[in-house]
DNA sequence: GCTACTTGTTGATCTCGGTCAAGTCGCGCC
DNA sequence: GGCGCGACTTGACCGAGATCAACAAGTAGC
């Protein structure tokens, strides 16, 4: 810990929660500035991740949790059989490593899907900022209850959706998280591959290319490889919720 | 069990944290007597619920968090449709709304599958004591990070597991959880119906009828309606693992 | 007891999405 | 440039589980 002299470390790229983009979303958000001082103290940096770059693995010891700053993080497990489950993607300002609380060990593995940065809360550290700030705490639990929230959805999806609401919603859900960092909301560059969509959706990486197909048919997208345009918002967002009703999968424009 | 023990007086409800028997498995594990009676203050009876009651309902406004202390419950989401989507079922020591914590509304419902006690945690009134008391807010961190990794092995199940791996895993964990409340681990008493065990699952009714069945058929159980009797749980391990593969055995969750 | 209703079981058929298999595209590398 | 390999797409077929439908067994009300 770097209570005396400070060594600063021009590599690094965060200087302060207060200063950083991220401020109203991530943990900072709600804190006033003197408070900000002493969560920028629990606060390490983390070196930059490249892309397949693992932050933590599955059976790793706990010891602290983690903010995306920038960039995107993919958790999941994986069984004996080189099978492997995606729990979920991580945009900026979404915390990761919650999961490890109940028992001091990762039960899942985290990676970066492409060059990401990431600041790391070393737990100890953190919860003595937490005592000293209550604010703080409850922006905590707010951000660990938007991890809760996000698996929750995600469980209705895997219970209830066709295939391609599944991938409406998806997409939907990463315009929405993107549109919330400011950028665009019509264009995505997806940092993720057909396969590891599949397995967050619970499907099948030739399903996924299919119904990009047919989305792209339907007017709906223009998929080139990673970078998707979504033409259609509205038509996107009608397939997001029809539970019963589906498309008859002809170009069915309304 | 009901002769020669002392009469619990049952309109009495919880006394003390201290002298719960749950102690070790909730919010009080690991937390000396000074800061359980600190704790004790925080806590706030509820009243009991009947089957069907409701604790809370999607949309309603964030005031506390629930631990339940007999009997059980179910979250859920329903959908315009009429359609649901069981999220968990919580037994005894596990802690409900924690997705509400993100923007102050419940995002699912939660209601009682029989008779049920809970022990109900006033957010604001938690959050000073867990200021007092360090200990407790590690404990209170585990205990949501529990429900976390839960919600993750019901993804891991959803994205990957057949229809019979499903309901084997599901029954193996409610006969691990119910273990762990020093019941017996051979004979299950469902509190829910085909219905919820089948949205649970990501299945419909039919299926799991078929699949109690088909595992009764093959000497694994013996069903008969809410009770099940687990005649050999060495087969029913082998089939939580049947597919191309599962999780080896990660770390025990308390 | 009888009737009405809810919950669960069983059988017959259908279909969405998985599986298998054969391309095609993009990209790094020599 | 051409080669090789991994990522993606497309097509043909198939099967696990959904759907539809009839039936059985509890359960509540009277």
């Amino acid at each position: 810990m770097d209570s005396g002299a400070v060594v600063l470390d021009l590599n690094q790229l965060r200087r302060s929660c207060g200063s950083c983009a991220l401020h109203e979303l991530c943990l900072p958000a709600g804190i006033d500035s003197d408070d900000l001082k002493r969560l920028d103290a629990a606060v390490r940096d983390k070196r930059k991740l490249g892309r397949g770059d693992t932050l933590f693995r599955q059976g790793d010891t706990f010891h602290a949790l983690y903010v995306v700053r920038s960039g995107s993080l993919k958790t999941f497990v994986e069984s004996p059989g080189g099978d492997l489950q995606i729990l979920g993607f991580h945009l900026p300002g979404e915390i990761v490593g919650v999961d490890a609380l109940a028992n001091d060990h990762h039960l899942c593995s985290a990676e970066a899907l492409e060059h990401t940065s990431i600041c790391e809360l070393p737990y100890v550290q953190l919860q003595e900022v937490v005592h000293e700030v209550p604010s703080l705490y409850r922006q905590l639990m707010r951000v660990i209850s938007r991890e809760v929230v996000a698996e929750q959805r995600h469980l209705v999806m895997m219970g209830k959706q066709q295939a391609q609401e599944r991938l409406a919603i998806f997409l939907r859900s990463l315009a929405d998280r993107y549109g919330r960092l400011s950028r665009d909301t019509t264009t995505l560059t997806l940092s993720m591959s057909r396969y590891e969509i599949a397995s967050y959706l619970g499907l099948v990486v030739e399903t996924v290319s299919r119904l990009f197909g047919r989305m792209e048919d339907a007017g709906i997208l223009a998929v080139n490889r990673k970078t998707i345009h979504i033409l259609r918002p509205d038509l996107l967002e009608d397939l997001c919720d029809q539970g019963l009703g589906r498309l008859p999968h002809g170009a069915e424009v309304v």
